[in-house]
DNA sequence: CGAAGTCTTGACAAGACTCAAACTGGGTGG
DNA sequence: CCACCCAGTTTGAGTCTTGTCAAGACTTCG
């Protein structure tokens, strides 16, 4: 019954200072010390929004262009096919921004709460304004979009290579370091991850059947173990070992390999490639 | 022998209006009558390089900050796990820009010529310069990066959601519509595409093995043919049909479907998102 | 208590990978 | 000119992974 209200006025406010804007994310760039800097954010921001659990905050296929910073909450952003598959393609933490493209595109995915959600939009037109007058800020928004990018090579990369197995795994251990920090994966911790099954299920590309049959197993195996949004990492070196952190290329190409090696046709890859460079192309060029 | 070539020094030319930067991709947005802007763009870029199909332009790990535009000829971006494992998760086609990353971070990828290429790089500290003397520049270059994204996103749906058929016919669709525009899915069209099996099973997340025998499936079933890099979309519609185009969400749910009509657990889906709002999560909220 | 959604497990089916062998075409060197 | 090699392609047979369907248990909420 709650989950269909668009969102609360109730918690509405309208300083970035109170909305923590200016602490995270995108406007972490703006100096305290610049006044005309701070009056530029905080007069370019609507007020805040608060969204139920479940709730859409834009949707595929809409104009909208509000930019948005994840205050409080995580957020789900994911592609739907119109035959009802669905792709999780990035789960967001505080801090995250996101909403960002092209003027004249249409949305080209939804961004649905997860749990309840607090989250400060900003008009697009506002952005670009405050970009052009804060250049910190500017730069700051190309980081953060460069980084977008290359955490979507790293997730394509677990989704087209990983198993079943790395893929929940990669998953579940790239969110406890989002948590808690780098540090999870040395000591091994224990996160609040408020995710269904049927949600690793849709980040994953596996169906809700197999992540449990998998979660099962690695709990067996003493690696992961997830319960009602409980993660806890029993062996953090048995998980770092099933995800890639494919870091550097072939430098130790030798060790390092998961469970029983790779197959002959991977090996003879590596035989390859550490013969002279990783060729992808082989026509003798002229 | 050819392929551990660098790049030859023979064709280096120092001009845009040469190396037609400035017509494509990220210099489009120059104004060609804004004196000293094409003087301040002329003047950013390093000489132009010709690699060698097979060479490595950047390794995954480096340092470099270069970005680079592709003048002519293919570009792969791929992530190489240690094990040998390979996803390709972008094919480049002349005009894209390329290699742009945050200033303190190192390669997340490898850009490897396809083909052979022509690249006109730009040292990044020029590029960033260049970007705040002119400003169209600077929102050209967030523009390409936004797409990147939402590419990005579309690809990871593919792979995550697609069958390994409709991974290959996706992938060959769009690089047909990326040679000859949208048309191409009109019509119907031979282009080149200049890939091995093994690329396409690089990028699909697939193996060359099974690749091999589904592109006999979709030559046999009269939709695509695909011989020696020459690609003929025999069936346009039918290659419509498998490639996901999740455009609008939910809307034309009830027609649309992919074969036999999807499995019992995604019309539960569909109905339930019919309801009221397609819900993630459904945590009713405080 | 009933409803709805999630989690769990089993039995089975389908999809994708593995290994191996043969075939292709283009280049290389005798 | 031919034999050879190489990388890429093609095909078959068998295995393993993942998806499918179904049913029951558990939770939460009304």
């Amino acid at each position: 019954m709650t989950m269909t209200r668009k969102f609360t006025g109730a918690s509405i406010r309208n300083s970035c200072a109170d909305c923590m804007l200016r602490y995270r994310g995108l406007c972490r760039s703006v100096d305290d010390r610049d006044a005309e800097a701070v009056a530029a954010l905080e007069s370019s921001h609507s007020p805040v929004r608060v969204y139920d659990a479940g709730a859409v905050i834009y949707g595929q296929g809409e104009a909208g262009d509000h930019v948005f910073n994840l205050i409080s909450g995580w957020v789900a952003l994911h592609r739907d096919i119109s035959d009802g598959r669905r792709q999780i393609t990035r789960l967001l933490l505080p801090g995250a921004m996101f909403g960002a493209k092209p003027r004249t595109q249409e949305r080209g995915h939804t961004a649905t709460a997860v749990t309840n959600v607090t989250v400060c939009p900003m008009p697009g037109p506002s952005l670009d304004d405050l970009r052009r007058r804060v250049p910190a800020l500017n730069e700051q928004f190309i980081l953060m979009l460069e980084r977008d990018n290359h955490r979507a090579f790293e997730w394509m990369t677990t989704l087209g290579q990983g198993s079943a197995k790395e893929r929940i795994a990669t998953l579940l251990g790239d969110l406890a370091v989002a948590v808690a920090g780098e540090a999870a994966l040395d000591a091994g911790v224990i996160v609040k991850v408020p995710l269904t099954q049927r949600l690793i299920a849709d980040a994953t590309g596996l169906t809700s059947v197999h992540v449990n049959r998998l979660l099962r197993k690695l709990r067996e195996e003493l690696i992961i173990e997830f319960h009602n949004g409980i993660l806890t990492i029993t062996d953090p070196w048995k998980l770092r070992a099933l995800t890639e952190r494919a870091g550097d290329p072939l430098r130790h190409a030798a060790g390092a390999r998961i469970g029983a090696g790779p197959p002959a046709y991977v090996a003879a890859r590596i035989a390859q490639a550490r013969g002279s460079a990783p060729a992808l192309a082989d026509q003798p060029g002229g």
